[in-house]
DNA sequence: TTTCGACCAAAAAAGTTTTATGGTCTAAAA
DNA sequence: TTTTAGACCATAAAACTTTTTTGGTCGAAA
């Protein structure tokens, strides 16, 4: 028998299920609240019982997106041994997910940055920088732990992480606009090669 | 006693710098044909006799500006004798004149990459990226051959250069939009020294 | 308590009119 | 012959108006 409160989170899971499916669909900005509640058989205002507005849909939506993708780089880097193979491990991953969200959502390259700092909410995007930050620093302070990183124990690895984070978002960038420099994946271990070599002097 | 060329070229020359200052004053998309023929006081049609359009006009101030721009850096990368010391002047005298720049077409950081994206011609951008990557290359190039960055005597220094020249971008790009991190120099310096002992190995 | 049709206000889209602007032409001036 | 510019064109942009859409609310029914 189910209780009244998981009827109730079993019409809220459905409502971002069917709206998550709506945006990759008809792209992130096309969707309009009578398309999710048609999509679960309610009337318009039916979800406003449930959810504060429709930016609280979008935001739910997005948080869950960035949760996966978090949880697949945790996933993957639970199985690597060193901090320079974890390093490694986070940027092809995060360039392996960002290929799968990017065709899975329809989107360009390009588009990715426009959405990103136009449409997700500056708490979403604070969120997310804090916490790739925080798993950097993680695979940093393991690095400086095992002595593998000898060359920032005196530096803060607070900004040591967010230099980093920049860095391969940069490349990242670059180079899936264009490979004409050779292959994103190629690039982005390069960096993370020297990167790492620079981290254990 | 002036040649009929070298008044030819005068007056082309004129038309490029009227044409910058107002870009500076009014903003990059601002500027008309009639302001800038007006304020060299000629008639508009005049302009279409020494240049074949506006974009050829706005692409030259855009050349004019970039060349000022790498001539510092050439300049600066001068007075630095080691290959690491050049990396460093590199990123910190990049930064410096970005700033300038900003500053001086009163922009917004947000609207550099729109405006070099949407404005800038494919043309100009291959050129600076490329003038960009090579000047990275003969700092890499002057490591491998000062015996000072062993580490990458066996990679291909395109793409090494390609690589640092993305990621170096990406972190102007993050700590120019926001110094939660600790000012945009110290991580720009902070990516160098990294980069360096990682070029080193 | 949950649901929804009717409704509201504002935003967005669509359509129309007016103005601006890049560019050309041809004749006049130098 | 070279340089210049006013008149003009076609298109784009801007401004304005009208119509439609959409996020969100309300009150009553289920």
């Amino acid at each position: 028998m189910v209780t009244k409160a998981q009827k109730e989170e079993q019409l809220r899971a459905k409502v971002l299920k069917v709206a998550q499916q709506l945006f990759q669909q008809y792209g992130l900005q096309k969707v309009t609240m009578d398309d999710v509640a048609r999509a679960i058989g309610k009337g318009k205002s039916t979800l406003y019982y449930y959810y504060k507005s429709k930016e609280e849909i979008f935001d739910a939506v997005v948080e869950h997106e960035i949760k996966d993708m978090l949880a697949h780089l945790r996933t993957a880097l639970a199985q690597a041994d060193t901090a320079s193979a974890k390093l490694e491990t986070f940027v092809l991953t995060k360039l392996r997910i960002m290929r799968q969200k990017v065709a899975l959502y329809n989107l360009l390259y390009e588009d990715i940055t426009r959405h990103y700092v136009q449409e997700f909410s500056e708490r979403i995007r604070q969120h997310y920088l804090q916490t790739e930050v925080l798993m950097i620093k993680e695979i940093l302070q393991l690095g400086v732990d095992t002595a593998e990183f000898k060359g920032i124990t005196d530096l803060n690895l607070d900004q040591v992480a967010f230099v980093l984070t920049s860095g391969i978002s940069g490349i990242e960038q670059h180079t899936l606009l264009s490979e004409q420099f050779g292959p994103a994946e190629e690039n982005v271990k390069l960096l993370s090669r020297i990167l790492v070599q620079g981290l254990k002097r």
